[in-house]
RNA sequence: GCUCGAGUGGUGGAAUUGGUAGACACGUUGGACUUAAAAUCCAAUGGACAUUAGUCCGUAUGGGUUCAAGUCCCAUCUCGAGUACCA
């Protein structure tokens, strides 16, 4: 009987798929398992290799806890709305909901191939109305609650507007805009309504807010820091400016500290971790205002705008402030800049401006900024210090102001060396003619009044109790986490639930979820620069009877204009995770029944590229959802596993520019390598005889050699490239000149890099199922390499895991049929299976799949080599192999006259008694290098093992007379004698 | 610049608490079977020297701790990932 995978794939699938093997019901008398993938954008690319590997680790963890007896739920969906499907549409007019019905089916399809124990009953697309209704419930959740810092969570709305009409806004403890106004009860209700919703959306977890963003008016969008190029659009090189827009934002950080917080409990990998931890960038110190001293502008005490405010992690260090420098962009730099200095200050700031955060931050060699002409005055000694702009400040950070203290921060330290600013040192006993001196633990404070002779702890401390008495400072926590922008110019995402009556927003009531996406001309923004959906003719919102219509029916008293913006990308995907609990649900996001059942996710496994981004946009929506009471847990998954990435093999081939007329010019590998020409008589002759007859110079020729990628799929194993195809491929190619190896063949050089379509290094996974099998690429996927560490994919090796398969099933037949039997399991038999139930179940804990790849093969070669027959041990090994390599041990397990799936059988229990040995071969090393073994009783004491080590001739050898100086011996490892 | 991670044969990698470096595969070489090929099986395979026995070198580099270091410590180099110069 033959090993015939594809037959036995296909038929499993169909028997799972029917049989609804994997369906996870809501309740059980099983503990519950939830497993997730970060689900995949459907992009019209495919699934390639790289997308499967963490599916693939996560569908053994699955598969191995439903043999544990877990209730297991595995789903899985597509985060389907997107750039690519409505760039798309723009190029096409093919609506972005067919190119992603497309894609989707696609991809489930090969999803399929593969084998994976997904729920499907449980599927949810992002761009489902079905599904986005839900994300419009909580969007409008948020806007309706507030965050009180004395119970430190989120309430309802209706908690702040009580207080507010009961004793106004100054007493309140809530995180809000930073400059609202203080208010009282009698003035409250004395406010109008839209004056009331003003003063309430300064307090709302999403709100509307002015937001600087990289407008790009010749594309019409808004742009990401990555988009930019230089200063100009990546697409187009278009000019591109900064642009004040009124957006929804999100109040992440209200939850800074919680984010962190939050952190201890999950596990979640360190550098992940590390990666949030300093994203939210906690950092304990003082605000200090300065006083700015310019007679033209009057005296600072009747006019607030005149002070600055800086944030400091060293209040210690105040008396070592030298000068003060802001963000060129900082609101008061043109106000307190003199007339002498006004163009320098002009010119730099518009140099500045030019400059993408990016590239400043990349260049921290060149030292630049400008000097106002203005000064501050010390809080304490009053001293005048000069204020200064430099780019290495940036506006977006705590007050986009620092003190600098050159003596003790190493920027500073060289701003200050760059213009010959003073550089008082406040520090005893430490020398900072060459650098500054920032280690806090060591430092005591000298030449500073009142501080001197203290620790950094005690300075600190009492430098912002003198602030705080001088009413110019007090301690704050800043954090670097900012609130999130929550709107996109875009057609293709969720629509707010949302029109604007007075310029003021309204949320829809939910009973009239989902408002779904209009339909529309054209994809592009309009011509007056608004958002796609300002193209929509059937956009506005009618209160009577609550249902969108026309745009011509908008009268602004019972009909309103709707939103234009949509949600970003992380919208949809921040609680679909507890979507998938009871996806089906109309009337609620999920049951109750539901949630507390299945509680959180127990094993994540995605990318680390969303470390900062959905992986923390989910926690807060899971915080924000816990704080009203709908998910009992804060936090949404316990444990997570990032896989690396797998990288692609590209191809390359050496071309040569040739003129019109001229055949393309190609060479071999091995002809050409990096620069030159590798010593080939042949090929010179071949060039000379080419060059000749077209009438080239050979020097030129060759001087416009470049490296050109060529797709993978036209080369083999060695190297070597099909030229008959390439003639095909590319127009290019066809009638091209190939100078080949001496041997005739044509060979590519290769490089390392990230799998993608432009690089035409994307190998698909559908071929590799049909020429091995979806068992063997599950297992090759697993034994390429650790699953965190990224790793570059080569197809040479499947015929590995691909022949171990049918290794296997020759354990269990031959030419005439199955060859098991009932006899009795040798002790050898059961050494061999013991060890290897031990080895997966440990490397499972440790997600290490590769090795438990290795573990089975070693395991197949023994028990070969026994000739084992046993039908237990057989049955227990098709258990073993069955969550790495389901289809062949699902058809294992049922020719060996099972009738049911194997899915649930119970995972074979370890037995170490298996396993005792009764001798070991001793490593006998000198001086810590193994010289020679030697096989001893495993209950020999250290002395006995010591007397015959002594005794061995091999020893007297090694020893060649000398005495050892000492013998190490740990029983059942290792014997060490020195001399 | 900062943060995190990683450097082991021709290749992917193994060595989980310091205890036999290179498991398991790929590739390569030789052999068996075959008219031939595929498939399968067997053997060899870190480097150098040595007929054999064996010896020496070897986990990016240089030091150190230890009876014993891929593993621990210090310094350096290289590569990768992230990044918002975070005061």
């Amino acid at each position: 009987m033959q090993y015939n995978f594809n037959e036995i794939e296909a038929k499993w699938q169909k028997y799972w798929a029917e049989n609804q093997t994997f369906k996870a019901e809501n309740n059980s008398d099983k503990e519950k398992f939830y497993v997730l993938d970060m689900f995949p954008y459907p992009s019209g690319a495919g699934l390639h290799v790289g997308h499967p590997l963490g599916y693939i680790a996560s569908d053994i963890y699955a598969r191995y806890k439903r043999h544990k007896g877990f209730n297991v739920m595995h789903p899985q969906g597509y985060d389907s709305f997107g750039l690519p499907a409505e760039q798309y549409a723009i190029q096409t007019g093919q609506h972005p909901a067919i190119t992603t019905a497309t894609n989707v089916k696609r991809y489930r399809e090969q999803l399929d191939k593969i084998g994976f124990s997904f729920d499907w009953s449980r599927e949810v697309r992002t761009s489902d109305p079905k599904y986005y209704k839900w994300t419009q419930w909580i969007f409008i959740q948020l806007f309706n609650s507030w965050y009180n810092k004395n119970t430190d969570k989120a309430e309802d709305i209706s908690t702040l507007i009580a207080v507010f009409e009961k004793e106004g806004n100054a007493t309140i403890n809530a995180v809000s805009d930073e400059d609202v106004a203080i208010f009282s009860s009698e003035e409250w209700k004395s406010f109008d309504s839209k004056k009331q919703q003003e003063v309430l959306l300064q307090y709302r977890l999403t709100y509307l807010a002015e937001t600087e963003v990289n407008w790009c008016p010749a594309l019409g969008t808004v742009l990401a820091n990555d988009e930019i190029v230089n200063g100009v659009s990546e697409r187009g090189g278009h000019p591109v400016v900064r642009k004040k827009m009124t957006q929804w934002s999100m109040r992440i950080s209200a939850y800074a500290q919680r984010l962190l917080d939050g952190l201890d409990k999950i596990d979640w990998p360190q550098p992940l971790k590390d990666s949030q931890t300093n994203w939210i960038g906690r950092s304990q110190g003082a605000s200090v205002k300065f006083r700015v001293q310019n007679s033209e502008l009057g005296v600072a005490s009747e006019n607030p705008s005149l002070f600055i405010e800086v944030f400091t992690t060293r209040p210690d260090t105040i008396f070592g402030v030298s000068f003060m420098t802001l963000a060129p962009e900082h609101d008061l730099v043109l106000q307190i800049t003199t007339p002498e200095q006004k163009a320098d200050v002009e010119a730099y700031i518009e140099a500045t401006a030019k400059r993408s955060e990016r590239d400043r931050m990349a260049d921290v060699k060149t030292i630049s900024g400008a000097f106002t002409g203005a000064y501050a005055e010390h809080p304490f000694s009053k001293e005048p210090i000069p204020i200064w702009i430099g780019d290495y400040v940036l506006a977006g950070y705590g007050t986009g102001a620092v003190m600098s203290v050159p003596c003790g921060d190493q920027r500073d330290y060289d701003f200050a060396k760059h213009f010959n600013i003073p550089i008082p040192n406040i520090f005893e006993g430490v020398d900072i003619s060459e650098e500054a001196f920032a280690d806090k633990d060591k430092t005591v404070i000298a030449n500073s009044d009142f501080l001197n002779g203290l620790k950094y702890k005690k300075a600190m401390k009492l430098a912002i109790y003198e602030l705080e008495k001088l009413g110019q400072g007090q301690g704050k926590i800043n954090y670097r986490l900012r609130d999130a922008v929550f709107s996109r110019q875009r057609y293709w995402g969720e629509p707010f639930p949302v029109y604007y009556v007075d310029g003021m927003p309204q949320m829809i009531a939910p009973e009239h979820l989902p408002i779904a996406l209009p339909e529309v001309e054209k994809y592009l923004p309009t011509e007056t620069g608004e958002p796609p959906l300002g193209n929509a003719e059937v956009w506005a919102w009618c209160t009577k009877e609550n249902k969108v219509v026309p745009n011509s029916e908008i009268n602004n008293t019972c009909t309103f204009p709707l939103e234009l913006n949509t949600m970003p990308g992380w919208a949809g995907s921040s609680q679909y995770f507890n979507r998938y609990m009871d996806p089906h649900n109309e009337n609620e996001i999920f049951s109750k029944e539901a949630i507390n059942y299945w509680q959180d996710v127990d094993l994540y496994i995605g990318g680390s590229e969303h470390a900062t981004g959905h992986l923390l946009y989910s926690r807060f929506w899971q915080k924000f959802m816990f704080d009203r009471g709908f998910v009992p847990k804060d936090e949404f998954a316990k444990k997570l596993i990032n896989q690396g990435m797998i990288t692609g093999t590209s191809a390359f081939v050496y071309e040569a520019l040739t003129p019109e007329n001229v055949p393309n010019v190609y060479f071999s590998a091995e002809v050409f390598t990096q620069d030159d020409f590798v010593e080939s008589p042949e090929h010179w002759t071949e060039l000379e005889e080419f060059c000749n007859k077209y009438g080239l110079n050979k020097k030129e020729l060759t001087s416009t050699i470049r490296s050109i990628h060529i797709d993978v799929s036209f080369v083999d194993n060695q190297s070597s490239i099909d030229i008959d195809a390439l003639r095909k491929w590319r127009e290019e190619f066809s009638e091209a000149k190939f100078f080949c190896e001496n041997d005739g063949k044509m060979l590519a050089h290769h490089e390392v890099e990230k799998m993608s379509k432009s690089k035409y290094n994307v190998v698909n996974p559908d071929e590799i199922c049909e020429e091995y099998g979806a068992d063997s690429l599950r297992l090759y996927e697993m034994f390429l390499g650790p699953l965190e560490q990224s790793k570059p994919w080569n197809t040479a090796g499947i015929t590995g895991t691909h022949s171990f398969l049918k290794k296997l099933w020759r354990l269990y037949f031959d030419d005439n049929g199955a060859k098991f039997t009932n006899a009795e399991p040798t002790k050898d038999n059961l050494k061999t299976l013991h060890k290897t139930i031990k080895k997966v179940e440990e490397d499972i804990a440790n997600f290490s799949f590769n090795t438990s790849v290795s573990t089975f093969m070693i395991c197949v070669n023994e028990l070969s080599s026994q000739k084992c027959t046993s039908k237990s041990v057989l049955e227990s090994l098709a258990i073993l192999v069955s969550p790495y390599a389901p289809h062949i041990a699902e058809e294992l397990w049922s020719q060996l006259g099972n009738a049911e799936s194997i899915s649930t059988a119970p995972f074979p229990a370890f037995d170490a008694s298996h396993l005792v040995e009764s001798s070991k071969e001793y490593p006998i090393s000198f001086n810590g290098k193994m010289r020679f073994k030697l096989e001893l009783p495993m209950d020999f004491s250290k002395d006995q093992i010591e007397e015959a080590v002594m005794a061995h001739e091999k020893t007297a050898q090694q020893l060649q007379g000398r005495t050892p100086k000492k013998v190490i011996i740990v029983p059942g490892k290792i014997v060490n004698i020195v001399g």
